[in-house]
DNA sequence: TCGTTAAGTAAATCACGATTTACAAATCAG
DNA sequence: CTGATTTGTAAATCGTGATTTACTTAACGA
């Protein structure tokens, strides 16, 4: 009566992308130790085994998850001129949007075993391409600040949330974000 | 023969500190997760059981670990003229001292049980001072600004290891660092 | 429809690390 | 010196979570 128990359809793909959209989820809002397989499967709806049968293991799962997170690739999208002022307000959108890249990164911090793969995959997913879309001297330096301003901001506004960048922000926040990234911008 | 088998001398003071250094280190390079008592007692020579008996618990050793590496403060020591030199010099240091309150923080991010300990102690023990010694207009969130830009900065230099961060950083890294600080220290 | 294969599940296994327990040895007060 | 107390240790316990295994059921081609 309650329960509508939904036979779902077997299907090989939609299976392993529901738990690859799981992972993401989970893997954006706790370390990954602390987000367990069990946890991750129940949100897809599925049975914990299957993750050993369409990734191989935790760890892969949580590098197919990454990768694919970091292909969205939102900052290369953005013109050069108004950088600093869209990202700040990518960045201090308050709503939703649990997928989130960057904290997903934070917690590659979490693990040893996982440090390793989330350097590389933000290396040829992000601060490559990134430091292209920047072009001009030292891009691949300005490239890397970028990276630690928006990092440091993201943790300390959704991992150890400190009052001045929780929730909704100050406009003094949010346009220091902005001309402190359009500058790095025009650094070259 | 090889093995000088030292005796220590009992001494439960002695001990506590040598447990709570060791945990230091360790939580200092690894993540909280990776970080077992196993391997910080042995660092200090001593029994795993005594973490239990001189600090109560994993959770309990690493509160102690981070109020005291906290209570350094070497931040708030700094003349406000050379803010951001003195702290892009600390910060780009290139001699080992392995003991890093930017890197244990970091890794405060990576257990959902010591992320609320972590915020509560780097508002009470950094945030605070820092935001005095700041003065001025909206010296919370300048606060919060080196905050992040130090944690970022050392995400991608210690922990998840960026080419423009790593090693001796070229002087341009130094120097947008140095600038970027002052910058925040002078917006008062 | 039938049988093979793919997809899914439940439960066992396995490893690991924090914590507890029961005991041993050293220290210290008297 | 002696016995109570403190400090220290080795080994058992306990829980947790990833991974494997043995099995069931659905899908699909012939």
């Amino acid at each position: 009566m309650e329960i509508v128990e939904t036979t779902r359809r077997r299907d090989a793909a939609l299976t392993r992308d529901a738990i690859l959209r799981a992972a993401q989820e989970i893997f954006s809002i706790r370390p990954y130790g602390d987000a367990s397989l069990k946890d991750i499967t129940a949100l897809a709806g599925v049975n914990p085994a299957l993750v050993s049968r369409y990734f191989g293991s935790k760890e892969k799962l949580y590098e197919a998850a990454l990768a694919d997170i970091l292909d969205a690739g939102a900052l290369t999208s953005i013109s050069r001129e108004t950088f600093g002022e869209s990202v700040a307000d990518l960045f201090t959108d308050d709503s939703g949007g649990s997928m989130n890249p960057l904290t997903m990164l934070v917690f590659s911090a979490s693990d040893v075993r996982i440090q390793k793969i989330a350097v590389r995959l933000l290396m040829e997913k992000t601060l490559g391409p990134l430091q292209k879309h920047l072009g001009g001297k030292n891009a691949e330096m300005r490239a890397a600040q970028i990276m630690a301003i928006s990092t440091g901001f993201f943790t300390y506004r959704l991992v150890l949330p400190l009052a001045p960048f929780e929730g909704s922000v100050s406009p003094h926040v949010r346009d220091w974000l902005a001309q402190t990234l359009q500058m790095i911008m025009d650094a070259e």
